[in-house]
DNA sequence: TTTCCTCTACTGGAAAACCAGTAATTTCAT
DNA sequence: ATGAAATTACTGGTTTTCCAGTAGAGGAAA
């Protein structure tokens, strides 16, 4: 049975090296390429044709998940397994937004690397147990746009316009505490805890 | 010559009354209706087709930035005049994006509201002085996307994620104070002075 | 080897945001 | 007229971000 052709992409060369001895022992997988940057990884995938990259997400010259989306655009039988040591759940779920099949941990151990291999090749996702500890735990921002009142909506504007509580104070012609406020129940009604969580829900809800 | 045909759109009936009672010398402008709330402003649209609408940024039901890009959506040959008191950039340009031909502030005059019905009925863009004056400024803003290097992408996406300095820090094993000295970098590339403005042009630039 | 860039981290501080609670007034719908 | 929601604003406080400057170490390119 022929086995799945994997290439590999890290800039850490001695992280490639360990990899590749991990995987060595597989009858079932050969790796056929390695990159340590993302125009490498390019030019490898397209020369070599594998089945599988593992794909660091923070690679020297280009988001992993820029790389990701790319790579499975011109290739669309290929599966992209994200390997990483960030356990934060907005990069998984941008990674699965461009089409990442799974997710693994860089302290993974050999079983689970091929695991993992074997899985995404056949069609099915993959994520650490880690991982899928992260994306179970309750969604702490609201599925849908939440309802806003009109000042919120107007504050949310200006919030996103860069203004401090205090020019939007003047702006509006009323007390800094107010726009206090108003942030406040912004806030309460994303489900979030600062303003960068806000502005980038606001943006997706394509609330700005 | 037939009038111009004018919808009037603002919540507050008084400011409506008073915009009619400007206008009403004018023999080459037509007040075919008026409207209190977004939803009205719907069916008066609709009802009378009219030419013009002067449509209040700040309505009960809807941000006005979304109603002018339904009516452009709907009514190609429609030309909207936003009416606000707000001088903020950004909803300028918002408002341009979303089909707005002009822009004039509720403290303009009979002579002004005059000129603006006139030129953006006539194909041409319509702003006050203050709001030219305004769009003028220099862009605080760089028109393309910063060039990051992979630590800044990595705390970029960290913090789009919701996370404090201290949060991240931990996430990446190094001090806080390193990643505040990454932000204070990302702002500066980005030519902001605030996590709102850098997130919202991270998700403009589609980094996020 | 040299230079430049990236990353790291600090001092010293101010400004701003976030937090929890409370409450009066205004507005709007019934 | 009544009740609920929205808007307003405050106390008292902590946490976080932003600001300006400085600087060493490591890596990469010339």
């Amino acid at each position: 049975m022929t086995p799945i052709r994997v290439v590999l992409v890290d800039d850490h060369r001695m992280l490639l090296a360990g990899l590749q001895t991990l995987l060595q022992p597989l009858d079932f997988v050969s790796v056929v390429g390695t990159a340590t940057s993302a125009a490498e990884a390019y030019a490898t995938v397209a020369a070599h044709q594998p089945d599988v990259v593992l794909l660091d997400i923070n690679l020297p010259d280009q988001s992993g998940v820029d790389v990701c989306r790319q790579l499975t655009e011109t290739h669309p039988n290929l599966k992209v397994l994200a390997l990483t040591t960030l356990q934060e759940k907005s990069y998984v779920t941008r990674m699965m937004q461009e089409g990442a099949a799974g997710y693994v941990l860089k302290n993974a151990s050999p079983e689970e690397l091929a695991e993992a291999i074997t899985r995404v090749q056949a069609g099915k996702k993959y994520f650490s147990d880690e991982i899928q500890e992260l994306l179970l735990q309750p969604e702490p921002t609201p599925a849908v746009r939440p309802l806003l009142t009109r000042r919120e909506r107007e504050v949310l504007g200006l919030i996103a316009g860069g203004l401090t509580s205090q020019e939007m104070a003047q702006q509006l012609f009323v007390s800094a505490l107010t726009i206090e406020t108003h942030r406040r129940n912004l806030l309460t009604k994303f489900g979030v805890h600062n303003t960068a969580m806000l502005i980038r829900l606001a943006a997706e809800y394509q609330l700005l």
